[in-house]
DNA sequence: ATTTTTATCCCGGAAAGCCCGTATTCATGA
DNA sequence: TCATGAATACGGGCTTTCCGGGATAAAAAT
């Protein structure tokens, strides 16, 4: 493998030590830095950057998806490979629209990450074969994708707090009758017909923690 | 430190090799099996054990706090550490009543994960500074656990899957104004005012997927 | 430049959910 | 055995949500 310089981005140090123990062992392979947070990668990437860059998604603060689009202006050269847990459509989606190059689940085993490191070298997009379905499908533009607006999240995030129509108007100084008409749109999005459901739902396709 | 056979238990190979690589290069811990399901743990467990069995939660199939019973039992001389990204109480509790021995977060770095192997090794228990906390509480017995009935576990499962309580009454044969009875009691028991965040407060609890 | 879409906002009435009761059954242990 | 509590079941009354409308302004597409 010709060399390169990898950068790790995860929240979990034993994860992060791990992987590059185990990365190094390739010659070729250097892990040249590591962040916990998003705000650590923020700050060291304007020092070095590294080639390949793997980036977990559910980070404390700043989540994967929200650097991604940040990464992708920034360092346009920097190859970002997602190794993460999340097999949502949603975030395969947004990572893709956002100059994503591979997608890695953290059940997969070694030889899919290297796979995935060469491809990207390549400048070929990879995908975890267990993704690879639901990669196809969001590539094909087939997908018609649940987008929340802003407010609409700032409500769904409201009702799982426990909060009625009323105290939600309250809360953000909106009518009553408005919270109700983005409750009645997050329930047509979601296809559902009670706010329990949608819940329920809303986790299930990773729209909310 | 004194000799030590580890076993492993997670369904993330790449943390797997990661945390195996880290560990043996400390003298005296030997990681003797590696296991990526309950299932898997359960067969190489009738073969050989560990001193020291580290525990994921999240598992496909057989969850960690279902296995944790079993092992209890079945091997009452094996130290276990719980070794997951679960910080709610309830798993705390039902680990702990089950035998569990430590409890680290993988969010936590490797010095803390040898020092509760270290803990479990002379027979104490060792609980990862950020969930002390809970574990106090959980320990002095200052929580009542919020158990539901089967009714209501029934009831909660059918509010998830969209269905009103009329639905849920023509469904199980009972009047409706039965279900919104169970509806009450499941708000009353975990706290909550409405059924959208009695859904998302019973997943983060683990009463339900 | 003008259509089309999208996000946000508002109303009235029907449906469902929430909260106060009470009743019956059943298991437990004083 | 009889008291206690817990689970299940049901009713009335009030609140909230749900759902049919529709209006407006801003952004995107043509």
């Amino acid at each position: 493998m010709m060399n390169v310089r990898i950068g790790i981005v995860d929240d979990h140090p034993l994860l992060i030590k791990g992987l590059k123990g185990m990365l190094e062992q390739h010659s070729g392979i250097e892990i040249t830095d590591t962040y916990q947070s998003g705000k650590e990668l923020l700050a060291g990437l304007k020092v070095a950057q590294p080639d390949v860059l793997l980036l977990d998604i559910q980070l404390q603060g700043q989540s994967g998806d929200e650097l991604m689009p940040l990464l992708n202006k920034q360092y346009p050269n920097m190859m970002v490979i997602a190794l993460t847990n999340m097999e949502h459509e949603y975030y395969i989606k947004n990572m893709l629209q956002n100059g994503l190059m591979g997608y890695v689940l953290k059940t997969s085993n070694e030889s899919v990450l290297l796979a995935a490191i060469q491809a990207v070298l390549k400048g070929s997009k990879y995908f975890d074969p267990a993704i690879r379905k639901i990669a196809a499908k969001v590539q094909s533009g087939i997908t018609q994708q649940v987008l929340l607006t802003a407010r609409e999240k700032e409500i769904l995030q409201l009702i799982t707090e426990d909060l009625t129509s009323q105290e939600i108007a309250d809360r953000i100084f909106i009518n009553k009758k408005t919270v109700e008409a983005h409750r009645l749109h997050l329930l047509q999005k979601l296809g559902v017909k009670t706010s329990a459901s949608l819940v329920k739902k809303a986790i299930d396709m990773g729209l909310m923690k």
